[in-house]
RNA sequence: GGGCCUGUAGCUCAGGUGGUUAGAGCGCUACACUGAUAAUGUAGAGGUCCGUGGUUCGAGUCCACGCAGGCCCA
């Protein structure tokens, strides 16, 4: 019965499936947090996933990134729980459901109930749940699937009520507005996400003016402003422009009244407005309407020196005055030259940079008050402007006889076609057009042009929007902005940069996070207030919204509760029916909003165990997380809602070490899109590779953080590469161990300081391998991790070790020294396979399984196991200098073997080779490895050189770190030096230890550890060189050598023909060979014993000829031979 | 428009604190090995280190300005 199964081939995805199988039947995963019961927690957060969608190859990515450091510090002893999450409020699930119904938000409420229209979310919401769990089960991703957090779940609503109201205690919760999107056509603020959906932005031709403000104090001077939306003009309230800007003071006319007047705009701007041919022309000849313009410059200035001058309002309306600073200049990081004046108007109300530039001025913004005394703008909701500012219109339409397609009432100004008027009327005028001719005729303009740019229209009505104020509720995130930069600082970002710019600006600039969303389907603002705003109040509990349903039932606002008892779901409808009683005995109405769904997922650490109202004291042990993971996509996201929450109410980071992943593109650096064809199938690629190359790909390939140009070759290179050559070890390993009948057992194993050197060199490589992998781990470096695990396994174990080592496994019956052999690759194999198990769970698991079926004490998974440390005391650094050498030497020595010049094979065996060494210590460390040289580059003895023969020539060169440091810029006169140094000069500082260089007619000591000595010829021999190693080899060929090459050449012609015979490994045999000349002959009579070992022949007969013999080309000449197999 | 990231061989990527000749794997070419064999080894060819300036005795590395691609935000 064999002890460890061999396999001819590996199916790496039915390792993959047939593993998964086991740990369901066995409850691996279960086990490996139950087990570490009592243990230091290891704390993990799983940002929420939407399963509105299919998976894609990037959750791939991301999943396995998380899970490869819970599985890491389960490993190492920590209790790891992790509970799985769906986030399931939000945009995309409205307009999916939309979508399938075919209807649009104006139908809620009347094609459809809301009621109805939210179980439909809540349907489709989680539709591909079962194809994420698939997805996370088959890539290995251990997370609690049974009992996942759900943000749509009403005990998650309660967490988040209670989050709230803590908040809103702190009074960090307030009603303000905001400059957004809005479409007056359809009543309703747009998301960016409803932006930018295609055909939003169109290119439209509108009115756009240079307006005239004319500076206070001055005669006839303005200052020019450009804007492409005229209907702003009368709420402007400032001017901003660029302090760093050039800007000038022009001397011209008003092109359309001819008045003399001095403006003042960009330099870079000038050839904008002026005309060059009018340059010459002289002011004083200008006659009132000649086309040519004369202008000339009159001053120029720095944006800086135009701060804080005060102009008059443009539209000088009594409602509208304000106090100073209005009306004054300002300073814009955002303004450019690019176009306009490289001045900006500004006004409140209509334009989010205007918004913030004003209020970080202190200047007001025009508005008026409504009857409730709140400020409203001067334009309505509809679009129009209101009857204040149409009655100066309408006026001064009367008083310049400005006619149009209509008669235009105080009620007609809307400022965007929103009236459906035929604006191919030839008497066609907006509202932006008549501005324009009030100030044309008020000599308020400088130009007017029709102006061609792209500007976003409502993708429901068709209509433009605007930019509005729109009443929103607010965290007041900036009140604990220094607060949370100062925490941010002790996250550990990867990457840092991350970390440090692009949260730590936006953190930096901080605004105040808008909460409320103007939806259907998502968590519901818990405030009610009474219909003047006078009485509030924000629910922070269930319980809490029970008793004052039961406080305004009994003050007789409502009959009932509009809220099932049985099965209590807090979303919209319910709630909008609740009406709350304040203490003052008036009717309380739920503010409409919803809330960010960022809120949902950044509050999952407490929401995600119901805490406060349950669970604390798992809540406690698991909080803040440890570790989390996600897209660098979410830093404004995910990242910030956790940090803002955690900082505010609790004032602690939410997460200590964090990974924002990059993003997955096509192997040619393009975004996947299921679109473009591009994307890659998740489960066709585990289909076909299985799960453990495909994340090991991941990881190693780029860093995690670095956006990963996914290639399906890439993944097979991976699994041949490094699967395929592991497997091959194992297999090899299987192979012997089972002919041999060894089955390790650990207290029976040989002490590793019996062992060959080789042996303990493998063993000392594989300890630094522990520590490199331990540390990459614990700096969240998983691609170090796998490379060095990867390099190990290809270059040190199979390539090195194995192939030195192979002969050992063998050859003859079982001894010592097999026994050490089988014992060291077997630990390196047990090992490896928890080196490698949190990247590659599936196959390590299945590798750990076939090596020790067979022991008593084996774990039930490598997942359940202890991770096993560093053993300090089998490092021998020593040793892995001299491996690396006999690496070294042995590569030059195949180099020199098949120079074109020399060109003798490495069967063919030779006498020696020479090796000049510097010191005593580099001989020794060589003799170390000299049996292993020997006989992976077969020659039969190594010479060393040193200073007591004269055939070693030195050379010098410069140590250029230590010498810069002590020179500077005489550095290159010494190096000059040092290069034209002779034998003389190098024996003089090793004798003296130091030597006096001339620069300049100054003498500067040179120290021997400020030169680097090697030696690099041997006179009439053929070396190689490689650094500070070089190596000749003695090419002459003896008679014996020759017998012996011949003797190898007949081996391995004699092996081949065993393998085409088809014999087993253990097979005997007789060779019978026809005598061929005295050479040949000669050697099968030297090495006949030789012949029959290697070959296992029982027998080797030299006849003078052989019956039914083969040719065999010996490539000089052939040979008759007669292979038997032994009875 | 702003912030951040990336740019090194045909491809994917390494290249502490600046140091003489910039590395690895894949691919390519040649050779070798043939009891790990639908494997493997060795060697070779292949580079304006995105560009331009600057700092320095010396820059892939530090600084500035650009270019290209990407992410997020306006």
């Amino acid at each position: 019965m064999k002890k460890y199964q061999e396999f001819k081939q590996v199916d790496y995805p039915n390792i993959g499936e047939s593993v998964l199988q086991y740990w369901k039947e066995n409850n691996i995963f279960n086990k490996s947090v139950a087990n570490r019961e009592g243990a230091e927690t290891f704390t993990f957060f799983e940002g929420p996933p939407s399963a509105n969608g299919t998976p894609g190859i990037h959750h791939v990515m991301a999943r396995t990134l998380k899970d490869i450091f819970c599985r890491y510090k389960t490993l190492k002893g920590f209790q790891v729980k992790r509970k799985g999450g769906w986030d399931t409020h939000g945009l995309p699930v409205e307009l999916q459901v939309e979508k399938e119904l075919g209807i649009t938000k104006e139908d809620i409420g009347k094609k459809i109930t809301v009621e109805e229209y939210n179980r439909k979310c809540r349907e489709t919401v989680m539709r591909f749940k079962d194809e994420w769990d698939d997805l996370t089960e088959k890539i290995g991703y251990w997370v609690d699937l049974d009992d996942p957090y759900i943000t749509f779940d009403a005990k998650y609503i309660e967490t988040l009520w209670h989050l709230l109201k803590r908040l809103y205690d702190k009074d960090l919760l307030y009603k303000g507005y905001t400059i957004q999107p809005y479409s007056p056509a359809a009543g309703t603020g747009l998301s960016s996400h409803e932006l930018n959906q295609p055909g939003c932005y169109r290119d439209v031709k509108d009115t756009s003016i240079t307006a005239q403000f004319k500076l206070k104090g001055e005669e006839s001077t303005y200052i020019l402003a450009w804007t492409t939306t005229p209907w702003t003009l009368p709420s402007n309230s400032a001017l901003a422009i660029g302090e760093k800007l050039d800007y000038v003071k022009v001397k011209t006319f008003n092109p359309y009244t001819y008045d003399a007047q001095t403006v003042i705009l960009a330099k870079s701007r000038l050839s904008a407005y002026f005309n060059p041919k009018a340059k010459e022309l002289s002011l004083a000849e200008y006659k009132a309407g000649d086309k040519l313009i004369p202008y000339e410059v009159v001053g120029e200035m720095k944006g800086a020196d135009l701060l804080g001058l005060e102009y008059e309002q443009l539209f000088p309306i009594e409602a509208i005055s304000l106090p100073h600073p209005a009306f004054t200049v300002v300073s814009g990081d955002y303004v450019t030259t690019e176009d306009g004046t490289g001045i900006v108007h500004l006004a409140k109300a209509f334009g989010a940079d205007d918004f913030r530039t004003l209020v970080q001025n202190n200047v007001p913004g025009v508005f008026v008050q409504d009857e409730k005394g709140n400020d409203i703008p001067v334009v309505d909701k509809q679009g129009k402007f209101l009857p204040i500012i149409g009655e100066y219109l309408a006026a001064k339409m009367k008083e310049h006889g400005i006619t149009a397609h209509k008669d235009y009432g105080v009620n007609d100004f809307y400022v965007k076609n929103y009236t459906d008027d035929n604006e191919d009327d030839k008497e066609y005028k907006n509202t932006d057009v008549i501005i324009s001719i009030i100030l044309k005729n008020e000599s308020k303009a400088f130009k007017v042009e029709k102006y061609e740019h792209s500007y976003p229209h409502c993708w429901r009505t068709d209509k433009p929007i605007l930019y509005y104020p729109l009443e929103s509720w607010f965290i007041k995130t900036t009140a604990y902005k220094d607060r949370m930069v100062e925490l941010n600082k002790t996250i550990n970002w990867k990457p840092e940069a991350t970390g440090t710019g692009r949260f730590g600006n936006w953190l930096e600039n901080l605004v105040d996070w808008n909460l409320s969303r103007s939806r259907f389907w998502g968590t519901p603002l818990p405030i009610w207030r009474t219909k003047d705003g006078s009485e509030e109040i924000c629910i922070g509990s269930i319980d809490e919204l029970k008793s004052e349903i039961k406080k305004s039932i009994e003050a007789g606002l409502m009959e009932s509760s509009p809220i099932n008892e049985e099965e209590i779901d807090l979303h919209r409808p319910y709630v909008d029916d609740v009406i709350l009683v304040s203490p003052k005995g008036v009717a309380m109405y739920r503010e409409p909003d919803l809330i960010d769904v960022w809120f949902d997922s950044g509050a999952m650490p407490y929401a995600q165990w119901h805490y406060p109202f349950e669970n604390e004291d798992i809540f406690k042990a698991n909080y803040p997380a440890d570790y989390i993971a996600e897209g660098v996509d979410q830093t404004r996201g995910w990242f910030f809602t956790l940090h803002a929450i955690a900082v505010m109410l609790f004032d602690t980071v939410s997460f200590k070490n964090v990974i924002a992943n990059g993003l997955v593109l096509d192997k040619n650096g393009n975004k996947m899109s299921k679109r473009l064809g591009n994307a890659v199938d998740p489960f066709k690629t585990l289909k076909e590779y299985g799960p453990d190359a495909l994340r090991w790909y991941m990881l190693s390939n780029a860093n995690p953080w670095d956006n990963l140009k996914f290639s399906l070759d890439g993944v097979a290179e991976v699994q041949r590469r490094f699967f395929g050559t592991l497997q091959n070890t194992y297999n090899f390993f299987a192979l012997y161990a089972n002919l041999d009948e060894f089955v390790y057992d650990k207290s029976k194993s040989i002490p590793v300081a019996q062992r060959t050197e080789l042996d303990q060199w493998i063993i000392s490589k594989l300890q630094s391998l522990i520590t490199d992998v331990e540390s990459s781990m614990d700096n969240y470096d998983a691609t170090k991790a796998t490379r060095a695990i990867m390099n190990f396994t290809v270059d040190q174990l199979s390539n090195w070790y194995v192939r030195l080592a192979r002969k050992r496994f063998w050859r003859g019956d079982m001894n010592a020294d097999k026994q050490a052999a089988y014992e060291t690759l077997y630990e390196c194999l047990m090992s490896l396979s928890q080196l490698m198990s949190s990247f590659a769970p599936f196959y390590s698991d299945w590798l750990y399984k076939n090596l020790t079926d067979s022991s008593e004490n084996q774990m039930e998974s490598i997942h359940l196991t202890d991770w096993v440390g560093v053993d300090a005391s089998l490092i021998n650094k020593d040793l892995e200098e001299s491996m690396d050498l006999a690496q070294r030497i042995s590569s030059l020595v195949h180099s020199l073997r098949k120079n074109p010049k020399i060109g003798i094979k490495v069967r063919q065996p030779l006498q020696r080779i020479l090796i000049p060494v510097l010191s005593e210590k580099s001989k020794v460390q060589i003799q170390h490895v000299e049996d292993l040289i020997k006989s992976e580059v077969n020659i039969k003895a190594i010479e060393y050189i040193d200073d007591a023969s004269d055939v070693l020539v030195k050379s010098v060169k410069p140590n250029l770190p230590v010498l810069g440091k002590k020179l500077g810029p005489k550095m290159r006169f010494v190096v000059a030096a040092i290069n034209t140094w002779g034998k003389e000069q190098i024996s003089e500082i090793e004798r003296n230890g130091k030597i006096y260089v001339d620069v300049d007619g100054e003498s500067l000591e040179l120290l021997l550890e400020e030169v680097l000595i090697s030696s690099q010829d041997i006179p009439g021999w053929s070396v190689a060189t490689d650094q500070e190693l070089t190596v000749a080899l003695d090419v002459t060929l003896t008679e014996e050598l020759k017998q012996e090459g011949i003797a190898r050449d007949l081996v391995n012609r004699i092996q081949n023909l065993r393998k085409d015979m088809g014999l087993e490994v253990q097979d005997k045999i007789h060779i019978q060979i026809a005598k061929h000349d005295d050479l040949v002959n000669a050697s099968f009579e030297n090495f006949g014993s030789y012949i029959k070992t290697e070959t296992q022949a029982l027998s080797l007969e030299t006849l003078e000829t052989v019956s039914d013999a083969i040719a065999l080309d010996m490539d000089e000449f052939e040979l008759s031979v007669k292979v038997l197999k032994a009875n």
